[in-house]
DNA sequence: CACTAGATAGAGCGTTCGTTCTAGAGGGGT
DNA sequence: ACCCCTCTAGAACGAACGCTCTATCTAGTG
């Protein structure tokens, strides 16, 4: 329909559902990372997905040639991106480590909550079942876990622990939150998380 | 070919791969539960597990009239019962709780490495994606997790520690684990369960 | 021998899957 | 005026999906 891909989609009808405004591969991107957040790769369907982000099998192939799995990977990248900026922003807020933890935790469990217990790991939903036959998404889940690490360790590292601590310690954080939340939504219960939270900001203390 | 179902199969050419001398149903259920462990829910189908079982179709619909759903529930238990016979068998072997979950932790990496980071937890892998429209899969999903918990708070109760102390510890023990078992797997490093298991341990002794 | 229930066997149902393909619309450059 | 490139549009393909169905075979019972 045009070419710069800001602003568009005014003329015909696209603009009507969620992501009005943004371009159309942006939609992609966005309609995947939530299809395949709540039903796994296996679970979505491109159609489905073409249909949901008001854009047409042509479109998202013009933009992904590299089919589903493309769309996976850049679905998980975007789940990173999300995830990461809330992250970042939790730990800023508070100047003490083990306090943005459990504040982290909370966070996951009410967005958890909020979404009546469906919208969990978007990494991990999409990532799981795919290990054995598709690498780059094996890999693009990977790296999201690292990034998140990586900012737990910087704020640790910040805040006077040693090098190897603060490593190990934002394999843990990251990890019992994955579990804690994955517990929590299948018991549809956001107790798993709160205790990993504390749990979590205890064991930091116990490093100073 | 036969009612009883065991100790037949060797009538006809059915008992040459894995699960020989099994009954039928055991087979298929093995099947499934290895099949959904590595390709999750919908990443299975239902002729890849009448194949794999080395049954047919027919018999596979007649041990389980509920079709897809039923079969990823009865596997899910079949994890369930496999992982709670190898962690009460390692929290029996030690008298001390934070020894024997960091020997959990251990055996999870052992497995997981000698699979080549293929088999990751069969009751995630199996029940990820399905909450929205199979709720007893969710069920059963949730009953193993509350069985392995049982568990571990059971020893800890029985060296002596607080009722609460000993079900919320449980609570993060296995999702810390759950969630380091993911990452390892996706990093293919056993790493993360490692560290896992020491501030588990950590954590446990914390609480003396 | 006949009868029955349990179990096996697999063709075939309609649907959806991921992907490919051709056709056309829109706007900028010359 | 024309071309060209980006993007949209959706029909069509072969394969696989979950499931239903009928038919056959076996073992046990009378």
């Amino acid at each position: 329909m045009k070419t710069t891909p800001e602003q568009s989609e005014q003329r015909d009808g696209t603009a009507t559902g969620p992501g009005a405004g943004l371009g159309t591969r942006e939609r992609i991107v966005r309609a995947t990372a939530r299809l395949m957040q709540r039903q796994g790769y296996e679970g979505t369907g491109i159609k489905q997905i073409s249909r949901e982000a008001e854009a047409t099998l042509g479109s998202v192939y013009h933009f992904f040639p590299g089919g589903k799995q493309e769309l996976a990977t850049e679905a998980i990248r975007h789940g990173d991106r999300e995830f990461a900026e809330m992250l970042r922003r939790a730990l800023e807020s508070r100047p003490d480590p083990a306090e943005a933890v459990l504040a982290v935790a909370k966070d996951v469990a009410a967005e958890l909550r909020a979404s009546d217990w469906l919208d969990g790991c978007p990494v991990t939903a999409t990532s799981l079942g795919t290990a054995a036959h598709a690498p780059d998404i094996r890999l693009a889940a990977s790296e999201a876990f690292e990034r998140w690490r990586g900012l737990v360790r910087d704020k640790l590292l910040a805040c006077g622990f040693g090098a190897q601590d603060a490593l190990e310690l934002a394999h843990t954080v990251i990890n019992t939150l994955e579990g804690a939340e994955f517990t929590a939504q299948v018991a549809r219960d956001e107790e798993p998380l709160l205790i990993a939270g504390r749990h979590l900001a205890r064991l930091i203390d116990s490093y100073r």
